[in-house]
Parts: C-alpha cells; structure tokens; sequence
DNA sequence: GCCAACGTTGGC
DNA sequence: GCCAACGTTGGC
C-alpha cells in the first residue's frame, strides 16, 4: 500500500465537494509526472488532500477506490482519471508551515516541488502527518 | 501583484 | 536534440 498527496485549488474544487458527492475522479490532470503517479495507485492506497491558494493546509484524507482509467473529460488516450472517496476530514488541518517546521517533513515533495498535483508521500512521512491532525 | 520554479513548445 | 521563449502554478 502506498502512500500520495493530491493537491487543489480549493476555489475550484475542495474537500467539501469530494466529502458531499461521496465520490468523484479526479479529472484534469495534464502533467506527465502527476498522471504517472496516479497509474502506480491502487485501490485503498490513501491521499492526503491538499489545499493550495490562500489556505496552503492538508485538510484531510481520500481513498483511492479506483485505479486509473480514460479521463472521461478529454479523448485523448494519455490521460487518466482515478476514483476517491472521503476517508477521514482531519480535526486539526495541517499548514504548510507546520510542514516547513517539522523535522521529518522537510524532505516532502510538497516543499520540494510544490508544483507537482499529485506525488508520492512516504509512509513515514503520512505516519507523522496523521498523529500531527490527531494532537 | 510579483516572481521563482517548472514544464512545454517550437525554431534551429 | 538543444535551448530560448513562453505560459502556468503557487508561495510570499
């Protein structure tokens, strides 16, 4: 089982969206690195959910219950879509700066290339990031 | 609103 | 196949 973050404006699509449809795909995706990260998910693999813009904070956690397939919203065969569903909204949300500040999770694609919508997290890392939203 | 970082495009 | 130019993302 692994271990992702996916990551959101949360003007355009937020947690609270994924939490009131139950389950959606996460379509749009045109960046080779992200659509590579989400060929290598499998289902129950979980995501934490990551709002960029003004909130900068993770806010809590998908599961994947859908490996990839076509992205029903473009024909052209490279891109792909797969499915979530809420797993668990986190008490505390965790900002960026939290992540900046914490020894341990530093090293987080997140910091490192915050560009990137959808990478891997280390189950280390995830570990940390869950007892953190749980303090 | 600015700018750094990154990915993509297109001319050569 | 290289690299300059450009567009986009996202933190500050």
């Amino acid at each position: 089982m692994k271990y992702w973050l996916i990551k959101t404006e949360p003007d355009t699509y937020s947690w609270n969206d994924l939490v009131k449809l139950g389950r959606d795909h996460w379509d749009g995706i045109r960046n080779y690195a992200a659509r590579n990260a989400m060929k290598e998910m499998k289902e129950g693999d979980l995501a934490l959910f990551y709002h960029s813009g003004n909130e900068k904070a993770i806010v809590g956690i998908a599961k994947c219950v859908q490996e990839y397939y076509q992205d029903p919203t473009t024909d052209d065969d490279k891109w792909v879509v797969v499915d979530f569903i809420p797993e668990q909204s986190f008490n505390k949300k965790i900002f960026l700066s939290d992540v900046k500040n914490t020894e341990g999770l530093s090293e987080m694609v997140l910091v490192k290339n915050s560009r990137l919508s959808v990478q891997s997290v280390r189950a280390d890392e995830f570990e940390l990031i869950i007892k953190m939203s749980h303090e």
